[in-house]
DNA sequence: AAGTTGCGCAACCGCGATGCA
DNA sequence: ATGCATCGCGGTTGCGCAACT
């Protein structure tokens, strides 16, 4: 069957998302949700395709995002993770709550890539570059935290898991786990004693602790928004057992409107002005 | 100061997966 | 079973900025 554009190509805007547009699907995805994605920019009177409005929502949007670079132990996750699953972004970014499968994929391709490589690691393989030559080629490499946790981290490769087609796309992390040997998982354990091999391990075994580090991830980034504007920030929801809960959808984000006022340079976080 | 180059990011594109009539 | 519409993913592109010459 033929493939249908997207969206009607004439008429529709491409390029950057000005404010005002920002505003708009904030606006509209607040107020009715986005029951479908292509019936969004005719709704909520923007001139964009459903999967620009939809990408823009879920790249930049979002109020659960968390902005800035990623740190250490985030870094070192996307490294375990991607040997573990290869280029699967968007199954690597759901084990990074507030950070999205282009984030890290553009991470990944701008910087991880060249760290590994200076490492002498191969950044599609994870395997040493070179093997043969490689201690006398990078002498220090392995004795790096971060690559000493990678080899141990896996027994298959990245194409293994993509190329062999063992692990379906939706595959559940214990389908993850189980696909690599025995030996492997062992090697895993004992090898990376580290923390964020504990953590890796956590997270792929225990979608709860994921909920629970996404709640601690939150709080974090809410300290770093109220460290700015405290003022414009969703605050914290107390619940009747006097327990800290996260605030409704529409709690979270009746904020950000107020933001797309002031533009996101106004609250430290612009990440062009990281470099 | 002006021009060039390289980098990093947001956004786009094409395709496979999925759901529904 | 088939065709169509939509969603979601991964790869790629293009723009803006900073560093360099």
């Amino acid at each position: 069957m033929g493939r249908q554009p997207c969206c009607d190509k004439l008429g529709v805007k491409k390029g950057p998302w000005t404010a005002e547009e920002d505003k708009k699907l904030i606006n509209f995805i607040l107020t009715n949700g986005h029951c479908c994605w292509r019936a969004v920019p005719k709704l909520a009177g923007l001139r964009r395709c459903g999967k620009s409005c939809r990408l823009r929502w879920t790249n930049y949007l979002r109020p659960d995002l968390k902005r800035g670079l990623l740190t250490e132990a985030e870094e070192q996750l996307v490294i375990d993770l991607h040997a573990r699953l290869g280029n699967r972004w968007s199954k690597i970014a759901s084990r990074l709550p507030g950070r999205t499968d282009n984030e890290i994929k553009n991470h990944w391709n701008t910087h991880i890539k060249k760290k590994l490589l200076k490492m002498g690691i191969d950044p599609v393989t994870h395997e040493p570059l070179h093997k043969d030559h490689d201690d006398h080629d990078h002498p220090d490499h392995d004795q790096s935290p971060s690559n000493k946790n990678m080899l141990g981290s896996t027994a298959s490769t990245p194409q293994d898991a993509k190329n062999t087609s063992n692990i379906p796309n939706n595959s559940s992390s214990e389908e993850i786990n189980s696909s690599s040997s025995p030996e492997a998982v062992a090697e895993n354990s004992s090898a990376s004693g580290d923390e964020s091999a504990l953590l890796l391990d956590s997270l792929c075994n225990d979608d709860d602790m994921s909920t629970l580090m996404n709640y601690n991830l939150w709080v974090d980034s809410n300290e770093l928004w109220n460290s700015s504007r405290g003022d414009q920030l969703p605050q914290k929801v107390v619940n009747s057992d006097n327990m800290e809960i996260l605030p409704s959808f529409e709690d979270n984000c009746s904020w950000l409107l107020d933001c797309q006022d002031f533009g996101i340079q106004d609250f430290g976080l612009d990440f062009r002005s990281r470099r």
